[in-house]
DNA sequence: CCTCGCGTTGACTGCGCTGTCAGGACCGTG
DNA sequence: CACGGTCCTGACAGCGCAGTCAACGCGAGG
């Protein structure tokens, strides 16, 4: 590595890198300018879509810029205006299908909004980790930052950070939220699906819970009991996954083996792919789905409709959290000059909606656990 | 939207937007200067951890920093530097499994080379729309570009993108390829199925086809024709997808439709997700796997291992893939001054390796179709 | 003692661009 | 013809930072 990398330890160079190594772009516009015989101001004025040039200058101009190649230099424009309308998205580096969707949704957003998108990834996640990422984004000229972080209190925000225009997307709120955030309705996907299952007669509802990592896990395994003690059930302690098949799998296996046969009727998983894991594990216990159990996911894979025993789903639009976050964002970074920080946090949820299909029916007669229906 | 969108039509303002837009950043090196007292040049080697500078006078500097929070501006030390350090990665927006692990591996390796990331995503992958991509990355200041489209024809990199450092990765190369390309070895994953369905004893292989729009699904399905022609082998009209579960599941309801029952008894699926829905349409149709079919499948997602029939299928590792686009990318982009595009457009193939598991197995006896081995 | 050289520091400059402001060309009106 | 107004254009400054170069202080060597 021959870059200066910014606070790495000092490179045995006298001052700066030996000159030469700058890599200066070809074509500037004042070359432009002569080559259309106007002032470089006029170039610039043309390149902004100015009013008040006359249309043959205008068109002169363009020429020289096509001829050349000439493309406008996006340090030099920020540094002038001020402003560099990007932003930064800081996320827990993974390949999960919500992920990936929900950081599409907000690059398009984005770019519709007139904003460029830097990346920075997290490997775990952790507070400092994360801090230490929206200090790059910022240094790489973010205005604002979206985090998609699946446990970050944003009450870490503090110190120089505080003033930060950010917004949390695609995870639950804390309490003391020091951000805006835009999620998913998490509780109201749950609540569904444990309504439907109890409307099948379900009287034991077990759960296979996401990883304490995320947020969003815990809120699901919370509102899965409450829903559930709501109504005067039982509650079987959930098993926990870490999003995975495997441990989707596994967990099952562990469920199996420590509830007597016939007792939970029904689980709700954390998400699709945990429910896949579960499938096979019910399937390898000569279960069927749904005669024996019944099981819901979460997320709406694109394959959950098309797996051998179609799943019963919450569906959760990410691309629409994303675009709703980059709303969010432009938002706080463009408002910046009004209300500033004054205003106490927003929370904007999206809604979802609960896919049924074959894998939920109805709770076999003989069921075991759980108290008679009231 | 009030900015000013360059190339947008002219909005009708004077000359600029008006100002008081301008978001200064509060704190500049001047004012850390005049807070340690030093000078601003001296605060600048304290920050580019240039030697020679007291250390007692590079703590004062550093304490000047942390208490003022300052924060160095990425646009005036690129233009002054004449470097951005940041790279662009164009890609088709997509949440499949392959293209966000593989993005996120580009990341990684990025961020470990000193370099930032800007994504632009494009909607449908066509060429002109490619070019506007890459134009619009290099914009924002990309110094180099990883090409992340599934079918774009490096070889439309012409006039004044014909210098521009550009990587295309997870993708297979063109004839006449312009730029240096990565990928993972689609060619020797699918021969490799392919031989191990025919150690198995199996004569009449069909396939599950990608999208035309997929160099990648071209290239899996040229090579599946090869190899079973080579053998001497039925081919048997492949059916086309789109690489979801659901074009999956149709592709094999109509080939089965189509070809006489027992006569294909093995199916390479372009990829996983299709893998899925084959499977699903086989089970509707009395046909069990691997007993009267085996299935293949391309990419080993997560899940594939723990699918009620665990599934074979050929492992790429596109985060490798990402890592290696991205190291070649910052070759060029450093070493532009040396051979400059005087070398041919260099090839890297990342190995993948065939998973077999459950869902492979010997071709039953009674098999209709295809020859008699020979 | 002076000189030399090294380590350390700061004044100045300019990167490429846009905002400001002033000036020229041209129109219509008094 | 003079005058004000509108439209168009260019000279100039300066955004925040790092490179250049000169100057300072100080210890070693002559």
């Amino acid at each position: 590595m021959t870059t200066t990398d910014p606070g790495a330890p000092a490179p045995a160079v006298v001052d700066g890198p030996p000159s030469g190594e700058r890599r200066a772009p070809v074509v500037v516009m004042t070359d432009v300018a002569r080559a259309a015989g106007v002032s470089q101001k006029t170039v610039s004025r043309v390149l902004n879509g100015s009013a008040h040039v006359r249309p043959e200058v205008r068109e002169r101009v363009r020429r020289a810029v096509d001829e050349l190649g000439y493309r406008r230099n996006a340090a030099a424009r920020a540094l002038v205006r001020g402003r560099t309308h990007v932003i930064g998205v800081v996320g827990l580096r993974s390949a999960l299908y919500g992920v990936s969707q929900h950081v599409m949704g907000l690059e398009r957003a984005a770019q519709a909004s007139g904003y460029g998108v830097v990346v920075v990834s997290t490997a775990t996640g952790e507070a400092d980790e994360v801090l230490r990422g929206v200090e790059r984004a910022l240094e790489l000229g973010a205005e604002g930052v979206v985090l998609v972080e699946p446990y970050f209190d944003t009450r870490a925000l503090r110190g120089p950070l505080a003033g930060t225009p950010v917004v949390a997307a695609a995870r639950s709120a804390h309490e003391g939220q020091r951000a805006w955030t835009v999620d998913a309705d998490q509780v109201g996907g749950v609540e569904e699906a444990v309504e439907h299952l109890v409307d099948l007669g379900h009287r034991c509802i077990g759960h296979l819970a996401g990883p304490t990592t995320w947020r969003s896990a815990l809120v699901r395994e919370r509102t899965w009991r409450a829903a559930v003690e709501a109504r005067g059930l039982a509650v079987v302690e959930p098993v926990r996954g870490d999003w995975s098949a495997r441990s989707g799998y596994e967990a099952t296996c562990e469920l199996l083996a420590r509830e007597p046969r016939g007792r939970v009727t029904a689980l709700v998983a954390a998400n699709d792919h945990m429910a896949v894991g579960a499938m096979r594990a019910l399937a390898e216990a000569g279960l069927s789905v749904p005669d024996d159990v019944s099981l819901v996911g979460f997320d709406d894979v694109p394959e959950a409709a098309y797996l051998p025993v179609p799943l019963t789903t919450v569906r959760q639009d990410l691309a629409l959290v994303g675009e709703r976050a980059v709303a969010s964002l432009v938002e706080l970074v463009e408002g910046h000059g009004r209300a500033d920080a004054g205003d106490e946090p927003r929370l904007d949820v999206v809604p979802v909606e609960l896919r049924v299909r074959s894998s939920t029916g109805p709770a076999p007669r003989a069921a075991g656990g759980g108290r008679p229906p009231t």
